[in-house]
DNA sequence: CTGTTAGCGCATTCAA
DNA sequence: TTGAATGCGCTAACAG
């Protein structure tokens, strides 16, 4: 199969530098207490004279630990994906270690991430919120490993869990909504969160604010779009022209409901009079539409919190510590879609 | 440090069984043929029994690959690089390697990331379009591993490149801009153009069809925006207070070319009747916008022929191929904002 | 059909 | 301060 390119080993700088292999290792490894200074150089200049590289396999299985973090989302192109792996990456550049990003956007990808993590190919990782097809049973698979769980769903289980408070910042958002006069309700979901297979959140809060006030459930004002901006514009579009026209739309992503805030306005109704938008994830973008985007979410996208208990973990030398669980404060943001 | 979490061995599980590891290792890697089927199911019932996992670093060791590739990408965030994931994946599945993405968003990822795909880390690597920080004297040093470089300003050298037309489809955009009268054409850049240090094709085909038509460049056009479409929307709107009011855009991104329609519709701008718009790259986004946005990119999302030019090197037996040029064809797509 | 054995490349103990 | 020897867990050649 791959070529499998011969690379200079440390026998071969040992050779070279005259030493034996261990001198490299601790040479290599910054053992500077181990080896004298004109060795060192000498290793150091074999090194360089050869391209050495070390192998991580080989470092990896002697070591029993890789170095190395794992980052699982459900897709790229989430824009809140993105300070999560900055955070997650500063976080492991103070530990020397590198990050590694899984996509899982399919139940056999989520299959594949959890082989490659039980093969240990990371010292740990952390589980990005709206993951969906990770069951927990492939959760408890994993919880050998230093694991954060980004997710209401779960409970700590050898692993920790963030959670938010999105379920009332959602409740609240939805009374407003109620408050405010508005009947007719759409709900604008991710793709799994209408199938029906895998349960969310907002969509239970959809559904449960609709049943507290006594609303009519609507299977017409449920519709796709929030994974796709483009798929969100054309169900808001398809909604406007159809036999039950919404007062309000509650998205289950910022980037759905900004998209409904331009399908609303390209198709002439005044928001938030005759239609209000709601969005969930409190995106910087929310600020720049007309009206700014009403919405639910954190004060501050901030990940650190996350990337801590990760690294607590995976660095733990004696014993590990319990579960944990940290909650992030999310509330209903009010500006002016709604 | 890390827990060096103990797992089931293949000894173990051959003890379990009653076998010899070899036995265990046939069962385990499919060689049917070599194993009779009351040892192979004695050794599965060991193996499950024990929760056995096997270990990528011994396997990786062993095997001098690690069926693994990696997909370096400059951010998640960009909707172009979610297509990228996708095909990548796919025909990684075909090939059973399992797909790890990095993210370069600094010089110092850059090194990171450099090292980890020397120290192999993965069998071979896509590196995504417009990653800037990864300098060709870096890719240099990776050429002994399979790889694919997505851009213009690389040569073939011991690894693949995949390049588009973007700078002639560029041009034509740009001389429609100054054929259709447009004399003060503003710039939304990345970050990494704006600096001067990184040059790109995007900002040089500006600059260099100012030149062509005998315009004045004005450093007050140039504007920074492209990665962020927060900072696009603010950079048009404070462009249009400014003391030189442009009369088009040309946006780095289809993201801030989005955002600068957004602001000039906010401000009352008639759009392209006032000012044009020209984003890059042929998001499906731009069909929504109102107008549609004219732009300069592909037909079609499509990497599958990265993805194949990968796995044909990371899967060559023999000779490694010589290094190929694939070329993507890119056109002006003309719509409705210019 | 199954077992024995020799490394893959590296870090580390124990002697010197 | 340095070297020789050992083994991390696994696969594959060879022997039986």
């Amino acid at each position: 199969m791959a070529n499998p390119l011969r690379r200079p080993t440390t026998r071969e700088v040992a050779a070279l530098a005259g030493v034996s292999v261990a001198t490299v290792s601790y040479v290599l490894n910054g053992k500077v207490e181990r080896v004298g200074e004109q060795t060192r150089r000498r290793v150091l200049a074999a090194a360089e004279e050869l391209g050495y590289v070390r192998s991580s396999s080989a470092r990896s299985l002697r070591l029993r630990r890789t170095e190395r973090v794992c980052l699982v989302v459900g897709s790229i192109g989430v824009p809140a994906y993105d300070q999560l792996a900055r955070d997650l990456s500063d976080a492991a550049d103070a530990a020397g270690h590198g990050v590694l990003t899984m996509v899982v956007d399919s139940p056999a990808r989520a299959d594949k991430a959890v082989d490659l993590l039980r093969q240990h190919v990371a010292d740990g990782a952390i589980i990005a919120p709206s993951v969906p097809y990770l069951s927990p049973a492939q959760l408890r698979a994993l919880a050998d490993l230093p694991l954060v769980v980004m997710s209401n769903a779960a409970d700590p289980d050898g692993f920790d869990v963030v959670r938010t408070t999105e379920d009332a910042a959602c409740a609240e958002a939805l009374d407003h909504l109620v408050a405010t006069g508005r009947r007719r309700i759409a709900f604008l979901g991710h793709r799994h969160e209408l199938t029906g297979e895998l349960p969310t959140e907002r969509h239970a809060a959809y559904l449960a604010a609709l049943d507290r006030h006594g609303l009519d459930r609507r299977p017409e004002l449920v519709v796709d779009g929030a994974d796709d901006r483009v798929a969100a514009y054309r169900s808001v579009t398809a909604l406007l022209a159809g036999p039950v026209r919404p007062d309000a739309v509650f998205a289950a992503s910022d980037r759905a409901a900004i998209s409904a805030i331009l399908a609303l306005r390209d198709a002439g109704v005044a928001i938030p009079d005759e239609v209000a938008v709601v969005g969930v994830g409190n995106l910087d973008e929310g600020r720049i539409t007309r009206p700014p985007l009403t919405t639910v979410g954190p004060p501050a996208m901030d990940f650190h919190d996350a990337a801590r208990l990760l690294f607590e973990r995976v660095l733990a030398t004696g014993e590990r510590p319990a579960g944990r669980v940290i909650t992030t404060e999310w509330t209903f943001i009010r500006r002016g879609s709604a």
